[in-house]
DNA sequence: TTATTAATTGCACTTCTGTTGCATTGTTTA
DNA sequence: TAAACAATGCAACAGAAGTGCAATTAATAA
């Protein structure tokens, strides 16, 4: 059993290949894919279990959603420090303006916000656009 | 020659009937309008039309986009004290979990964020989530 | 005031993303 | 092995965003 069959495994999924080669493509790029993303990366594959893949390592809280404001929907693997299953996805998202790539800032997360009287917060999304460092250093 | 026309005139924008309905009906609303709503407000009219009011107004800059994760986006007109033109809309919006509305909250601005180095900020967004003024009220 | 020009609106249609239903295939377990 | 269940493939749909073009309306010049 691999590491990735085991990680699979222990959040309640099983480890068909697909899926595990769809982790292991998640787990390469370290950025946000969209759905489109992973389709070309398996062309032979259907869209609908693409699509059903990562919305069941969603459920099962090892990927988690992104709305960096593209209108595209982008997810990422939790990486250790990602929480987003206990405390909804607190961290913030960072897309560059230039490459396009949607990056999460594990490290980073939302600072406390202060609210009018009557409003209570449950979760936040905080998208941060600008230039990356990978495009900067150009 | 009404303030909405003057509004509208002084924004490089010709005040046809349509158009100043449009204002006003977002003006009455105190919530940021998917286009939906507008065009349930505007049966008669056509969508078309009414999208690609909307993208004027956004282009001279009385009305901002809001993409509040809900998936679809949102429209809202730029109260004094929203310079969206100018640093890119740095307040940040308000989604109901409960009434599904989207509010701007003009006077709170997305505190500063810390980047990693390399990184270089334009623009953020920043959507809270939770329950409204009006719905934690019962 | 009319003719010319430019902007706006209406209609039809396309694209893209996300999503579901259902039959089929594959996997587990009694 | 057979029954039960989960995963996959295929087809199709829904909703929102967006475009091209003709028709209409408004602005401007003659």
């Amino acid at each position: 059993m691999t590491e990735i069959e085991r990680k699979l495994d222990s959040n309640g999924i099983r480890p068909t290949a697909m899926r595990i080669l769809i982790y292991k493509y998640m787990a390469e790029k370290n950025n946000a894919l969209a759905l489109t993303d992973v389709e070309q990366a398996f062309l032979k594959a259907e869209r609908t279990t693409l699509y059903r893949t990562i919305k069941t390592f969603e459920e099962k809280g090892i990927v988690h959603q992104i709305d960096d404001g593209t209108g595209v929907l982008k997810y990422a693997l939790c990486e250790p420090g990602c929480n987003c299953e206990i405390d909804r996805d607190l961290h913030l998202h960072f897309h560059c303006n230039s490459c396009d790539k949607t990056i999460c800032l594990t490290q980073h997360k939302i600072p406390h916000i202060n609210l009018p009287e009557g409003f209570m917060a449950e979760d936040a999304n905080l998208v941060v656009k600008g230039i990356c460092d990978s495009c900067s250093a150009y």
